[in-house]
DNA sequence: GCATTAAAAGAACGGTCGTGCTAAAAGTGT
DNA sequence: ACACTTTTAGCACGACCGTTCTTTTAATGC
């Protein structure tokens, strides 16, 4: 590997951690490049622009989300659906914390303003495999026999999407410290109704 | 009213405007002060800092949340608890869709950075009192044998706030364009489950 | 080891940010 | 109508932003 590429991916390595920290916004160029000990045009030349290294960063941040949730979850070679499905709620929740309580993607969300916005585009297409991966993992629940026939994936998502956000949204202002107890108490309510009732075996 | 105040209603008017267009992030002073057709210096000294400015507009908004919602809902005189619960997420929802879908508190939520941050803790406390609010509104529900009574108020706001949230997310990353069905089919699930079943009147 | 190429630094740019200071212009009370 | 106070404008500041250029330094291929 070139110097330049290893360079570049120690910048991206610097920049995922800053923007763990203080927010993909507080990301500015001259910041980054005292971090990583370098001249800001010297850092500059590797990206060519500022939306060039938002999407670098955001792009980064999704290889990461990839291997500490779904890849680390595929590793444990969980046998049944079940146990797959709470094992990978587990690590999004903890990728979640990763960040003094805030997840990189929700971040960086409704951060860029306009829709034709690349980084807008390139966070919605993280956010869509991301969501996409959700469903067929929910429908592989109902082929296995694990959840009733009439459960929509794309509904069943939207509601662990919607205890996830909460528990970030919670634990952030500061109103509970005990989010992640009300996030599963969610979880087990949202089981117990989309159990399949056709086999009570 | 003196001079001063009202022009400085006014100034708030139109932040709170420019702020539910394009986020609290572009609301500066410069760009403030040429919608308002004053000057930077003018509308600075009537907040003296920007931290101030930014305060006032969020405690703006939470007068406008509390009028559109909370008031809103009271003046309709709902008898009985549970229309009155669904206007109120009706209002919320509607809340929420005025600003090209997105929730302004939600906006600024994770914007300040230190939590020691003036701003953040106003939001913060913004932000708890409306949770307050919603957890009287499910009390009083239980109070009135709608719901069972070993569900958890806050347990309730939590989930409340969760379908709210992914309503958000899943709007602003145009995944569904029907959002508001996926809310509403959450609520009614999460109503079943919580239906009070000692009396089946 | 040397020529060539790639990477990094340096300095400067126009712009915008928040914020003072001072002077002019209104508004206000009598 | 006049004195006084409040509100607004004008201007300048230092800081930082992203970006461009030129020059120096370092890595690379032969």
């Amino acid at each position: 590997m070139s110097k330049g590429r290893i360079t570049r991916e120690h910048i991206l390595n610097v920049a995922f951690t800053i923007a763990s920290e203080t927010g993909l916004e507080s990301l500015t160029i001259g910041v980054l490049a005292k971090a990583c000990g370098m001249s800001k045009s010297g850092l500059f030349s590797h990206f060519n622009s500022k939306e060039n290294l938002q999407v670098a960063v955001i792009e980064y941040a999704g290889e990461c989300f990839n291997e500490r949730v779904i890849v680390a979850v595929r590793r444990k070679q969980h046998t049944d659906v079940s146990t797959r499905l709470q094992s990978l709620l587990h690590h999004w929740l903890d990728w979640n914390h990763s960040f003094q309580g805030s997840c990189m993607f929700m971040d960086a969300w409704k951060e860029s303003n306009s829709n034709q916005d690349v980084l807008q585009q390139t966070l919605r297409k993280q956010l869509h495999t991301w969501i996409s991966y959700l469903e067929i993992q929910i429908s592989k629940g109902q082929q296995s026999g694990l959840f009733r026939q009439d459960l929509v994936p794309r509904q069943a998502v939207f509601q662990f999407y919607g205890l996830y956000l909460s528990s970030h949204l919670f634990h952030s202002i500061e109103l509970e410290n005990n989010e992640r107890a009300l996030f599963w108490q969610g979880i087990t309510q949202l089981y117990k109704q989309w159990q399949n009732t056709d086999t009570i075996n």
